[in-house]
DNA sequence: CGTCAAGAGGTGTCTATACAAGTTACCGTC
DNA sequence: GACGGTAACTTGTATAGACACCTCTTGACG
């Protein structure tokens, strides 16, 4: 068995055997196109050449591109080289759930000042959202959030009891929640984010000091483990002057969302 | 030429022979999850048996169910059977930016009244946003947007004259700008959406209907050409009781969006 | 000098085959 | 009855070839 190479053609990649083929053309393709080997604007070779170049079959290298196609970064048609594109990437789904991860991602330090975090039954609301029995022991953490020092968000978080025991292990106050819990192996694989907006609260309004009434940016966010099962429910309050959110969209169907700092006017 | 149709294997679709194999595949499979022939959470028939079904070989079989894994209706991997999953599908170009679309799609009667369509010279801002010279001619278009006869949205359009001048030929009290303008042929292709908060402003809250300084719903949208050319800037503020905007996104990099009328609680 | 036709080269689509790698079910052994 | 191994089936990956359709260039012709 597993003779063990066959070690010939194919020049550039190949570093040990594991990733598949079309993984390397594409992961090296993005490369190209990023360093700016294939200029923006150009089209960028065959895929005869680019077969010829690797020595495999179109399969592979067309494989490569319908990834980076379906990406935005390459354009073309029928009869048409592609021609390469750069594009703001989305970000990732670590940047857009952690605070943490995004204040750092735009230059800014992240901060936070822990309100309560709590061991308490669920209300009717969390509870229904999370698909807990009414209730049942969930762990709530309020935050406020700090960029730069400046209050910018308020965050209610209601965990799961099962995930929400790990932050009494934690200290909510040196960094991030999200980290700490993917660190111990909790399975955060999706999000639904719905943005809206809400007046402040007392509650609300003391914390990130404005007054009573003022416009926020709410996100609420509920995240589910990749079988669909409900961990956290949150309720984000963001300072409009802080952040905002983007959407980009465009006709063929490519989605890219990101999460701005709110440039000053 | 011509050879009228070869009529013999393929059983269901196969309606004319315009669109590609694998596109009437996906549509087909689409069709048997959204409808339940394929019930969620269960294993759908393998790809062999697909190939027989449809008289096909392994290829577009695969890439229909390529296309569908990418947009989250389909799980699987090797050596396990693929299993269907319903999902919210993102929402289309058309119906994330065309209000009028976007109601329909939700089952409202979308309805409009112009305040002022207008040739004016563009404010700094929007000239600076659309790159054109300050001071040069541009169409604004003031609309107050209803769901089902009750104000849900003020809209303010900035359209770059030769764009804006269509909408002179046109009642903007009868229906879809976009459509219209789609028909005229404008190249209608990106859009970048950026959602923040506000207070409403006098003018605002008249129109709206509530108090000055409540919370509105700020989504200022920036539409652009195929080639990046800007066409259209716009400043639209939603009742936070009628509208919300959603993103999902997971570990795996999927995102779609989606615009919903805000649940009563 | 403009226009149309032909050709070369490119991608899109489809078929057929082969093997690798993972999952599941079954069955014999202990 | 529990355990382990095998066999069948599934998807992932890759190759090779064929043809349709589109684009762009080139060259001949008017």
């Amino acid at each position: 068995m597993r003779s063990p190479a066959v070690e010939c053609h194919s020049q550039l990649v190949k570093t040990s055997e594991d990733p598949p083929l079309h993984q390397r053309l594409g992961a090296e393709f993005q490369r190209r196109i990023e360093s700016g080997e294939w200029p923006e604007g150009r089209p960028v070779p065959s895929e005869s050449q680019l077969c010829a170049e690797f020595g495999t079959s179109r399969g592979p290298v067309r494989q490569a591109l319908a990834m980076l196609r379906h990406e935005g970064s390459l354009t073309g048609g029928r009869g048409k080289p592609p021609v390469a594109r750069r594009t703001a990437p989305s970000q990732p789904f670590g940047t857009f759930l952690s605070f943490t991860q995004w204040a750092r991602s735009i230059g800014r330090e992240p901060g936070q000042t822990t309100v309560e975090v709590a061991r308490r039954r669920a209300s009717p609301g969390a509870a229904a959202r999370l698909g807990l029995a009414e209730g049942a022991p969930v762990v709530e953490l309020v935050r406020l959030r700090l960029l730069d020092d400046v209050p910018a968000m308020l965050e209610r978080s209601t965990f799961v009891h099962e995930v929400g025991r790990i932050l009494f292990d934690f200290d909510p106050d040196t960094g991030s929640v999200y980290e700490e819990l993917l660190r111990r192996d909790v399975d955060l694989h999706h999000a639904r984010h719905t943005i809206d907006a809400v007046a402040a609260e007392p509650h609300d309004a003391e914390l990130l000091r404005v007054a009573v009434g003022d416009p926020l940016l709410r996100v609420r966010r509920l995240t589910t483990s990749s079988r669909g099962v409900p961990l956290e429910d949150a309720d984000d309050r963001y300072l409009p002057a802080m952040a905002t959110f983007t959407i980009e969209n465009t006709i063929e169907g490519r989605t890219v969302i990101g999460r701005y700092r709110t440039e000053e006017d």
